[in-house]
DNA sequence: GATGAATGAGATTTCATTCAT
DNA sequence: CATGAATGAAATCTCATTCAT
């Protein structure tokens, strides 16, 4: 692996271990093996560090839902969506605290607002990847046609998202089990019916 | 007004202005007018004036909502949770930056959890509330039985939580005809008879 | 001496000792006996600093220069103007390195180009200061009517511009006997008559 | 050219450009087009590099000033007088930055000064050709015999130096017409009669 | 000879906190 | 209680130079 990809790792590792505030380019440059000097070879400063190591965690993000597309038609919907949910639960976990760290750095997030949404790297693109999947169900027939798909994937993300963002603030570590109950309680609410 | 409130109110004002990492001690006093030495008379250190604007601002939050616990059995449930959902969009919008910054400091956030706990601060708090108050309203028979209460409340706050996070994160201010519409597709999705 | 003259006279010492380059806000600091901290209580950056130990220096050229305008009329001209170009020697010479050094940071220069000519405390002032002074001498019928003042004024102090300056290059001090030897070879050669 | 002279001439563009203290060998290499490693296979160090150019410029000022050397015996000495004090006005213009920036790194001159004295490289030495030329117009009788020739040296090239000084300083630039205009009235009263 | 990534020493600046007045 | 100058620790970043390829 290259020194550039080193650097990232381990910044992403000091990132989610001690915080943004206390996120120092000595520490980084420590964790990567090499020295601070070196993070600018890769790296134009210490912002770029953070915003490399960012855009990283929304792609994660992304990944997993897109992927989740390919089941339209497959199994039962119902059973989709718990997968989705429980992925969407375990990533919002994983990068919630460094997402929500930009917000302690407005002006970062204001001079890379642009370059975000161009890129369509937002966190709100896994709301929109979980409404077309439920449009593509829709055109199979598969969930009614009343149905306001937008509506059920900002209720089921929005919930696994502030669940995410409740436990990681209170220092809960949830099993997967915990998760599955979450889920299940959650989608058997948006679809009374089963 | 005594100093130490204008130094919280000074304090409030540069954290959601300039964020967390670029609150200086210096700027607040200049906010508050008084001298940098001075917050040392009212405030331990930076982390003390950090949390008591930050439990004010969970205060505000919860505020709001117990005040509606008020209106079980009057009205309509429906038009209750439109102002539930309304008010949390609204202070979650107000609060985002500031309590979400606390990720960039964990041990911060470490070191006062307990306290949040106990004294039953924590943002989880907010749905706890909604719970509470569909319970009253089952117990009036004004909703049906079998309703997981709490999941409505998960889904309902997470949704507008997610919902006031990405505004933030986008920078988009919404106008109030725009959360009432946001509102209304969530409440009619999760109540599909109305 | 508050601080602030403090650290200006040890940042005045260190400028001229070490040369602009070598001239390090640590080493300032010490020579002033104050943590490099206390140095920002007092100048924006080190750049300012700079520059009010700079014009200091300008205003030390012109002061010399203007006070020997209220000679007019006494002694004799020539007199007078051994004088002049004495003290033109002697203040060129302290203050060589610190003004050329300028030169090596012309942004800088740049910077503050408007702000020397507003304040009118160029170098430039001190030929000005001596035109002014012959103007006087020849309102009094002391100097010929066609003598052109100025040029007189940039002869003179020009070659004790260039003399101090190449004495400093070549790292050459000069006796008090050997300045008044220069200074008079080139005044019998402006004013052969005497 | 090989490519220690395009280095040479690349650092000598940067150096006009930025500055003595913004010239970087990143800067250089960029400017010269090669990498700065290569800046180690031509010159043992930075201080090299700027040395050469440096010595390179010095060159130039004698270059003009030795050629005018052959002009003793024609045209008429006014007029020659005239030409190398166009000359000096120019290539004291153009070298004044890079000369004094040495000021600011006074271990660096002292550590060549023996250097410039031992090769005769000094920018005094231009002083020393006008006087030598005067000296070969004494001896063909086109001056006359009383003439301190050191001493009109000195003050025809002062005025200049100290000029061309002042115009950098002030960010000046004349046109060719202003500098015959300039040189006109300080040889009209270096030399009255004409 | 040419390269350019890696280095590490060092420079400037920031900032929370203290303390004498 | 209020002040604000002084502090010193720490953070970011620069840059000349080296060296393996």
């Amino acid at each position: 692996m290259d020194l550039k990809n080193k650097i990232a790792e381990a910044a992403e590792h000091v990132l989610l271990t001690n915080g943004l505030a206390k996120t120092t380019t000595k520490e980084i440059a420590r964790a990567a093996g090499c020295s601070e000097g070196s993070l600018y070879n890769h790296f134009r400063n210490k912002e770029d560090i953070f915003l490399y190591v960012l855009r990283g965690q929304l792609k994660n993000l992304m990944g997993t839902l897109t992927s989740l597309q390919s089941l339209a038609g497959k199994e039962t919907v119902r059973n989709n969506l718990e997968q989705v949910a429980l992925s969407a639960l375990e990533d919002f976990s994983n990068s919630m605290s460094l997402i929500c760290s930009i917000f302690s750095e407005p002006d970062i997030l204001l001079r890379h607002r642009e370059g975000f949404t161009l890129r369509n790297e937002g966190p709100h693109r896994a709301n929109e990847a979980v409404d077309i999947y439920l449009l593509k169900e829709k055109q199979q027939g598969r969930i009614r046609e009343e149905m306001d798909t937008r509506a059920v994937a900002d209720l089921l993300l929005g919930s696994c998202f502030q669940h995410a963002f409740q436990m990681n603030f209170l220092g809960n570590v949830e099993s997967h089990e915990e998760r599955i109950d979450f889920v299940n309680r959650v989608l058997n609410t948006l679809f009374p019916g089963g």
